[in-house]
RNA sequence: CGAGGUGUAGCGCAGUUUGGUAGCGCGCUUGGUUCGGGACCAAGAGGCCAUGGGUUCAAAUCCCGUCACCUCGACCA
């Protein structure tokens, strides 16, 4: 490639909304456009690391005996009906029609369309296990993309299914993924990654696991303990719960609080009291039903996890409005509030025991003291619906937890039957009897792993690819292009390179030696030569690795071998 | 969806308070001089000031609406 006909505008300035390294560093570098929020186009540098990380993933995916297939695009409602999806998943599944009335929706996931396309094809146990796969755009209507290529709404994915006759073929097969995804990401030259136990959300199913680049700019917040090694997505963290209880239990006492409505005004109030010897209320509403109201009681010092009342209480919430409702916002306490009708009542597990407590009294302006969960309450059950904070002990070890933020770079999921059995796909097993098989699903976004890449290996300077998929294995740098001589050498060393197959782009410009080193440190082309009138005075080149661990002056007629040898220790 | 912010040349920005011929830097074109870490000189090209309505002799600037983008939050296979 040579370029001087690179299509990609390259600035110096950054773009002002771009706010994460990669975002601005891949603008920078003319690796992509903005087309609309959360929709791109890839330059041809950019789509160049995309089919190599794509080739990755395939080899991997081929080596566990993976099928690759393409399934559509569009589809027709009717195939989302049969999974019930069409109505559980919410405005992120585009819906249109055709020009017959007929409803579509665009694939934002494609379990449907895998069981649709296996379940005829597919009759007996001895056909199973088998995996097929994709590797295809995706559109999620997000409500906000952000972060360049970190969370976008249409993106290329590779998402495979598995399909298994028992758990344990299902179990034995998905540890072959998690291997297997392993080993992708390690090629793609990613360092800093780990894997995580997490929820399976809406796919349902049961065991999951995201794979997770740690960095700080991630959205994700993961549970991490460095003693025994448990690593938890903070949706499904757990850590020890910690009851605390006086030894001796007071009497339970109205107390006038005036306006405070918090538990930070509220201990305020009361004197500085700690956060842990208070109740703290939080209400959300039952999704499609704003008449119930779903209140969670939690100690002062913590948080409701929502990912973890969802599965307590087995529904969808989102924050109430408490208008309309008897319930009096900053004063909800739990003494007397089954007497409040519409109200569901979730207790935290940290409550448990708990004595001398402060608690909303129900009415305005007032709270309870000395609440004993033993003697003024009679709670049936505790549940686990706190978030897990920093500092908290381990539920495996009693160590402390550390808390860091990641990038989900890929996820496998063990999914059960809710496709083959919604979908209606048996297969016979060794009886004779109709079976749904079990599934598991596998997924990575391919733009993602760019932009996560780009952001663990960028540098003040700029983009920073490792050599398995860099867009180019050398920057060829020609200085003095107008000198007749350099550009021969030049030209010469270009075409002998892709002779021996070196992917090279040719800065083929007369430019500046600044002007192009930019570049290509911007670029992040792993390896720069340069040739000029000084190199060539002495029938040399000069080699050196963008991540400063190599630099040379080798002879022109060992360049290429050279070169070769560089390229193949770093793939 | 809630809160805040921003829309002026390809990119980064000034101009808006106080209405009066649309500017700067980078980039781009042409010519010349330079040439190993974003060179210099000269001459150019390029803007319906997001958009639709007002107000006014006159609107980038004031008023009302809409849209887009960004940030924080909510949602997220």
């Amino acid at each position: 490639m040579l370029m001087s006909k690179l299509v990609g505008e390259r600035t110096k300035t950054s773009p002002a909304d771009a706010v994460i390294k990669s975002h601005a560093l891949m603008i920078r570098a003319g690796y992509m456009k903005l087309v609309s929020n959360g929709i791109w186009s890839l330059a041809m540098p950019a789509q160049r690391i995309a089919q190599k990380i794509e080739n990755i993933i395939r080899e991997e995916m081929n080596a566990i005996e993976g099928q690759e297939c393409m399934f559509p695009v569009v589809m027709p409602r009717e195939m989302w009906e049969e999974s019930g999806r069409y109505s559980s998943i919410g405005d992120e599944m585009v819906r249109f029609k055709d020009r017959n009335g007929r409803d579509l929706v665009l694939g934002m996931t494609h379990e449907e369309a895998a069981v649709q396309f296996a379940r005829d094809a597919v009759n007996s146990y001895q056909q199973l296990p088998f995996m097929i796969y994709q590797i295809q755009t995706k559109f999620r209507d997000e409500g906000r993309a952000r972060g360049g290529l970190i969370r976008v709404r249409e993106f290329k994915m590779k998402d495979a299914y598995s399909f298994h006759i028992n758990q344990d073929d299902l179990e034995k097969y998905y540890y072959r993924a998690y291997d297997a995804y392993d080993r992708i990401f390690k090629r793609i030259g990613m360092k800093n990654f780990i894997a995580v136990q997490s929820d399976s959300g809406m796919m349902g199913g049961k065991i999951s696991h995201e794979f997770m680049l740690l960095t700080d700019v991630g959205e994700d917040t993961l549970v991490l303990c460095p003693e025994c090694g448990y690593k938890s997505n903070m949706e499904v963290a757990t850590s020890v719960v910690e009851n605390y209880a006086d030894d001796e239990e007071l009497p339970l006492e109205e107390v006038y609080t005036a306006d405070a409505k918090d538990i930070a005004e509220v201990t305020k109030y009361l004197g500085d009291m700690p956060a842990y010897k208070t109740v703290k209320a939080v209400c959300y509403n039952v999704k499609g039903d704003s008449e119930t109201t779903v209140v969670c009681f939690v100690r002062g010092d913590l948080e409701v996890n929502e990912a973890k009342l969802k599965k307590v209480i087995r529904k969808e919430v989102v924050p109430a409005g408490l208008e309309g409702s008897a319930l009096v916002a900053g004063n909800i306490g739990c003494l007397g509030i089954e007497k409040i009708p519409n109200v569901i009542t979730v207790y935290d597990a940290s409550l448990k025991g708990a004595n001398n407590m402060v608690t909303g009294a129900n009415k305005e302006e007032y709270h309870i003291k000395n609440l004993s969960f033993n003697r003024d309450m009679n709670v049936k059950e505790f549940y686990d619906i706190a978030k897990v904070v920093e500092g908290a002990r381990c539920s495996v070890c009693g160590k402390p937890l550390k808390l860091q933020n990641g990038i989900e770079i890929g996820n496998i999921f063990q999914l059960g039957t809710k496709y083959t059995e919604s979908m209606g796909m048996t297969v016979l097993n060794q009886e004779g009897k109709a079976i749904n098989p079990i599934m598991g699903c596998y997924g990575i976004g391919v733009g993602r792993a760019i932009a996560s890449v780009a952001e663990e290996s960028a540098d003040e300077k700029g983009l920073n690819w490792p050599m398995a998929i860099a867009p180019w294995h050398v920057y060829l740098c020609a200085l003095r292009t107008d000198d007749p001589i350099v550009k021969e050498k030049a030209e010469k060393l270009y075409a002998d390179l892709q002779a021996a197959g070196v992917e090279v782009i040719y800065d083929d410009r007369n430019a500046s030696a600044g002007f192009k080193f930019s570049d290509c440190d911007l670029m992040g082309i792993p390896i720069r030569v340069v040739i000029s009138p000084r190199s060539i005075a002495n029938d040399n080149i000069e080699v050196q690795l963008r991540d400063g661990s190599y630099k040379d002056n080798v002879n022109l007629d060992e360049s290429v071998s050279k070169i070769k040898e560089l390229i193949n220790a770093r793939i």
